[in-house]
DNA sequence: GATGTTTTGTACAATTATGCACAAAATTCA
DNA sequence: TGAATTTTGTGCATAATTGTACAAAACATC
């Protein structure tokens, strides 16, 4: 994703905004109204920036809204990493639930970025169904690493450990779902707690 | 929801257009885009008739929004009801699942009506938001009523059944999500499997 | 200081969205 | 036939959105 903007070190005017705080103030919008409900003028008034200033740093409206999305992949690719990285796996996946849980509701009912804001334009934009395809995928990846990890420790049915995944990715995209609506995060807490417990039958290892 | 137009039976001019036919043009369009994605232009166009016989009919966009999310939830639910009455709890989970990814899938990757386009709005459109939340919690009720009229005959943990109904729903909410983003109808049949597996524990039953 | 480079902010044009007014048309009822 | 009612379709006015051009400003380098 090469920067559209000056070469670097060849001199002239400086920004008068951080490009970084800029864009998670876009980001922040895009994750509020979504792509089609805003518009490029009040992504800039609220960024601080006017408009043509915005389109040479950034683009139009989807290439900002890719760069909002990547950022925050990335954000959740290393909070969730941090949290599966725990030994235990019953308490890595309270980890990485508890990490989504906190990034859903940390400043208002937000939900994923992704998963709450791609899937409505994911028709029109094949940007965003791309998006949103390699998120599903991800995360689905991403479990299945862990649960591998810990084969030969798995109760019963290790043998279909994609499966296992695949519900705890769905817990994730429901969890994204229930947040948009209001839920609290105790509520959410409780819903990643049973899916931990029946997907690693905490309740019959004995 | 009474009827904005004439009282019954005054007379006057009749309407050109079939309304039933007209809402469903306009809940395959809101479907498509998403509720900020299309414009009451639009709308009209497709539905085949000019924006003030529109707005005379249907009212704003949030009303028809709101109108054909009411007719989705009206269909979906009698789809569902259907399947559940089912005597066999494995077959009528089975059946509700594939009458939720046979709408999900049948004529394009459309996903959920509700779940796929009220979240990008849920935050700048309360009307939306209350759709969400009230679709979420019809499912899990849903499912939590179809699971009390097995609590003896299920297995293990039939304490949990609120738990268990909740796994239920995450699994249509990642349904709907995957058809969005493309999944194949198999694909998603086979996610619904591993979860009915799972939460009415087949594999460890006898 | 002169030159070149890059951003800024204003301005303008083109397209699109939305609401409303109003006459004409089509029907029921007396 | 005439009056009342309701929808239709056109037209216009206003506002919002987007793209782009251009002069001025701020910096680096020589």
């Amino acid at each position: 994703m090469r920067d559209r903007t000056k070469r670097v070190g060849r001199g002239g005017r400086p920004r008068k905004f951080d490009q970084a705080e800029a864009l998670r103030s876009m980001q922040r919008q895009l994750w509020t109204a979504g792509l089609s409900g805003v518009s490029l003028d009040g992504i800039a008034r609220s960024a601080g920036l006017n408009r043509p200033s915005l389109a040479a740093a950034f683009g139009g409206k989807d290439a900002i809204y890719a760069q909002a999305a990547a950022q925050f992949v990335a954000m959740m690719n290393a909070r969730l990493s941090e949290a599966i990285a725990i030994a235990d796996l019953g308490a890595a996946l309270k980890a990485a639930f508890d990490a989504a849980i906190d990034v859903y509701t940390i400043d208002g009912p937000h939900g994923c970025f992704v998963l709450c804001t791609a899937p409505a334009e994911a028709l029109t934009h094949p940007a965003c169904r791309t998006i949103l395809a390699q998120s599903l995928q991800a995360i689905d990846a991403f479990f299945l690493r862990r649960l591998e990890l810990d084969r030969g420790r798995m109760t019963a049915n290790s043998a279909d450990l994609p499966m296992l995944a695949a519900q705890l990715g769905a817990t994730v995209h429901s969890l994204a779902l229930r947040a948009r609506a209001g839920w609290s995060p105790e509520r959410l807490r409780s819903l990643a707690a049973g899916t931990i417990r029946l997907v690693i039958g905490e309740g019959r290892t004995s």
